[in-house]
DNA sequence: GTCTATAGTTTGATAGAC
DNA sequence: GTCTATCAAACTATAGAC
């Protein structure tokens, strides 16, 4: 029967990844055993080693999960006529997480921050992951006409959003996320015009 | 001769608590073992539990230690006598500590990261620690005419410091927090007129 | 391809000599 | 108060039957 392979492997390998992520993000990759992510799954332990030779190929896994969510959804904004828009729409989607980030933070963020601490090649790859956001910024701010400063207009942008949820998770507060965010897409709305970049 | 014993105990277990301090910032709480930390304060790893009866009360003298260091930093601030002098000075106290934030982020940001991962009673603690900055930031602004919106204005500067140190961490580029430091700065200028809140 | 049982390590915590 | 030796639990990873 037709089964729904993608080009990495079967539909129980989908499973495991699916379940990385999830784990993952609400206990952090430390805390977080094989046999958790097996459970969440509904894979017995032993077989998470055919799929996955160590525990870091799950997190290899989980970034790449990420960073495909994160491209569709960006390609999604894509589709909206002025960048302005695009951008109040993406914050408007981080307003709408806001009880998940009270509970768990932000999933790429605070999956980075975990990976930071490692001294091994994953400490690299959270930067490939949130690489391809910041040059998607970029590209927003330099099509509302702001070129000279775009980059620092991306940096400024995602730093809110990463640090508002940081506060939001630490002191379990949905409503910091969100007035930040109302704060982000009026001040979103200052820069089309050329006065000082604001909130 | 004349020890140098604290309220809490000896000059060891002020050794062994600056040690947990540096471990954890660097290594993260859950990567640190119990030995590194005897390693680095120079004591053997049994007698680390004459001082601490189980790693958590180590992760609680840490807090406090970071608790601590705070409220000494936010008196001293104290002493200049524009509000918005104290906000930019301790905007460039974490540009001045942007080459520590792109190796291992903001010491009190990664703690809290990480803390709220867990069930126990510690995910509320990192909270404690944080919330004397967000309240001394909103008298700030308080002081510096905006009543209305201190706690948001200081909810968006903390965020904008967290998320920056978050971002420079990430990608190892100082740059980042230096950047973003500088506009926060000019930011904070803005605010004494009654304009919109902006950067 | 799937799963059970278990090996091999690591690590938090303790016992007890000094 | 200090330190060595070690226990017990937890966890990654593998062996091998099916």
């Amino acid at each position: 029967m037709a089964d729904s392979r993608t080009s990495r492997g079967s539909a129980k390998r989908d499973r495991l990844v699916a379940a990385a992520v999830r784990t993952f993000h609400e206990q952090g990759v430390e805390k977080t055993r094989l046999a958790d992510i097996a459970e969440a799954a509904g894979v017995p332990l032993g077989n998470v080693y055919y799929y996955f030779k160590t525990k870091d190929q799950l997190v290899e896994a989980a970034l790449g999960s990420h960073a495909g969510a994160l491209a569709a959804h960006l390609a999604a904004l894509d589709a909206l006529p002025a960048p302005a828009d695009r951008l109040k729409a993406l914050v408007q989607g981080w307003i709408d997480q806001s009880d998940v980030a009270a509970r768990f933070g932000c999933p790429t963020g605070t999956l980075a921050s975990e990976l930071d601490k490692r001294t091994d090649g994953l400490d690299r790859a959270a930067a490939d992951t949130m690489r391809p956001l910041l040059d998607w910024l970029e590209s927003q701010f330099r099509a509302l006409g702001r070129p000279d400063d775009a980059r620092d207009l991306a940096v400024a942008l995602l730093s809110a959003y990463q640090g508002a949820s940081l506060l939001t998770n630490t002191f379990r507060d949905p409503a910091l996320l969100e007035t930040e965010g109302r704060r982000l897409q009026s001040w979103i709305d200052t820069l089309a015009r050329p006065t000082p970049p604001g909130a």
